[in-house]
DNA sequence: TTTTGAGTTGTTCGA
DNA sequence: GTCGAACAACTCAAA
């Protein structure tokens, strides 16, 4: 019997695995690998812990036999299908700009020996979905449309008579980074996605539309890391959906789509990763935390959770305590990077990259565009977000900012928006705001201006 | 080709 | 307090 290689990246799973299924039919002994490449492993230090607990349990459901290797993949791959006579390598599609060009690398160091994509991380792949004159959409409404009309493939049956390629060494997993102090995430696996989607599916996702976006509650479907690793494929969601109606299951599956909307643009536009989009606000004045010191040091309260904003605060320290942000509170401390503090949206996004669990680059770079103003389908210049309006409205009783913001656990009920408001006036060692909200507002709307002028060529 | 309707997530102001 | 209008202009998608 020969062998064929799996080499796993973002389909850390055994079940709905179309890569898999390929691999088999190829008729083959399976040798099952996950490349460390050293390139990624410094990228974030929670999601190298995270991935590191899903390497082992998937170790567990491939009954011992996944291999890993240590070193850059044009390199560790071909050698491994010399080490152990393989004839070909099968992989899930990458469909990142890094993943793309990794692919081509090791596809071009293999040569004769196939390297083999089937199935995606997605429904339906990125460069699939095109409008009636053949474009990608640049819109999400009609792209959404398109997607649901095209249907979904059926999840992928495990083979039934699978056999692992056996006696080929494997380094040890290294020991993961530690998590800082007091830090807790969720656990990535295939056992807990599937445990958590069979809670959220029961009766959560019936009051998805209206629980969403009330960072309070567990009203989100919190698979967001695992659909980052693979550790759950959204073709097995919708499967399970079935024909499910109602509001909540049809806004749920909108968000799946927005994923896939995201990696399509990026697909499309690989250089968008990490430069604007669209360029109509290219000319745009920001400040740079590494030109000017005032700058950084307004940059790392906004990191450390230290702005003044109670709502903001609570979401930034929820993603240093959880390794995950509730996505209201992603769009409103994104906000405030780039217009109350006018700071370039990449700076944002590596902080985010840096800490969430669930960093996925398409959704959080493209996301951060949205709001930026700079992406697909962007929100207008002038919706620039009240951090104390929103924090009123998607979280009404303050629950959500006493969780994560100690200092004013003291202040009963809605008073937490305000604290300087508060009556006692003591401070609780919480920051005065660092900004005033209307000024940074007006100042925003005027660099737009600026922009807008600059880019149309007037002199007015 | 031209036209037309529409576009995730909001805020502020004034009646 | 509530409510509706204004905030700009542009691009996209489809008829």
């Amino acid at each position: 019997m020969s062998t064929v290689i799996l080499w796993l990246r973002r389909d850390l799973r055994l079940h709905d695995l179309p890569a898999l299924g390929a691999a088999h039919e190829a008729g083959s002994d399976i040798l099952p690998v996950f490349v460390l490449d050293p390139a990624l492993l410094g990228d974030s230090s929670v999601r190298t812990h995270v991935l590191f607990g899903a390497l082992r349990a998937l170790n567990d459901s491939y009954d011992g036999a996944l291999v890993l290797r240590t070193g850059k993949p044009e390199e560790v791959i071909p050698k491994l299908v010399a080490e152990v006579g393989a004839n070909s390598v099968h992989i899930t599609l990458e469909t990142t700009p890094f993943g793309r060009r990794r692919d081509e690398r090791v596809r071009d160091a293999l040569g004769e020996t196939p390297l083999i994509a089937t199935g995606s991380p997605y429904a339906i792949g990125p460069g699939t979905i095109f409008n009636g004159s053949g474009d990608p959409y640049k819109v999400f409404t009609p792209f959404s449309k398109a997607w649901r009309a095209h249907g979904w493939p059926r999840p992928a049956e495990v083979p039934a008579d699978l056999t692992w390629r056996r006696g080929v060494d494997s380094e040890q997993l290294p020991d993961a980074p530690d998590l800082p102090e007091g830090m807790g995430v969720d656990e990535v696996s295939e056992a807990a996605a599937h445990d958590r989607w069979e809670e959220f599916s029961g009766e959560a996702v019936a009051d998805y539309k209206d629980q969403r976006d009330l960072p309070s509650t567990d009203g989100t479907s919190r698979l967001s890391a695992q659909l980052k690793y693979g550790t759950i494929h959204p073709r097995t969601l919708l499967a399970d959906l079935g024909g499910r109606e109602g509001d909540g299951i049809f806004t749920f599956v909108s968000e799946l789509a927005w994923r896939e909307f995201y990696a399509d643009v990026l697909w499309h536009n690989p250089s968008s990763v990490w430069t604007d989009l669209r360029q109509s606000l290219a000319a745009m004045p920001y400040d740079h935390p590494d030109d000017d010191p005032d700058t950084a040091d307004l940059v790392d309260a906004w990191r450390a959770g230290k702005t003044g904003y109670p709502f903001v605060d609570a979401g930034m320290r929820q993603l240093l305590a959880d390794g995950w942000m509730h996505n209201r509170v992603r769009m409103v401390t994104a906000s405030f990077l780039v217009k109350h503090l006018h700071v370039w949206w990449p700076v944002g996004a590596r902080h985010f990259m840096e800490h969430l669990i669930d960093g996925d680059i398409a959704s959080n770079n493209h996301g951060w565009q949205w709001v930026a103003g700079t992406g697909t389908d962007a929100a207008p210049y002038f919706r620039v977000f009240n951090p104390i309006t929103q924090g009123k409205r998607f979280d009404p009783n303050g629950d959500y900012i006493r969780r994560y913001v100690p200092e004013l656990r003291h202040l009963d009920g809605k008073s937490v928006h305000e604290p300087w408001k508060a009556l006692d006036g003591q401070a609780h060692g919480y920051p005065d705001p660092i900004v005033e909200h209307s000024a940074a507002r007006s100042e925003a709307l005027s660099r737009y201006e600026q922009a807008r002028e600059e880019q149309s060529g007037g002199t007015s």
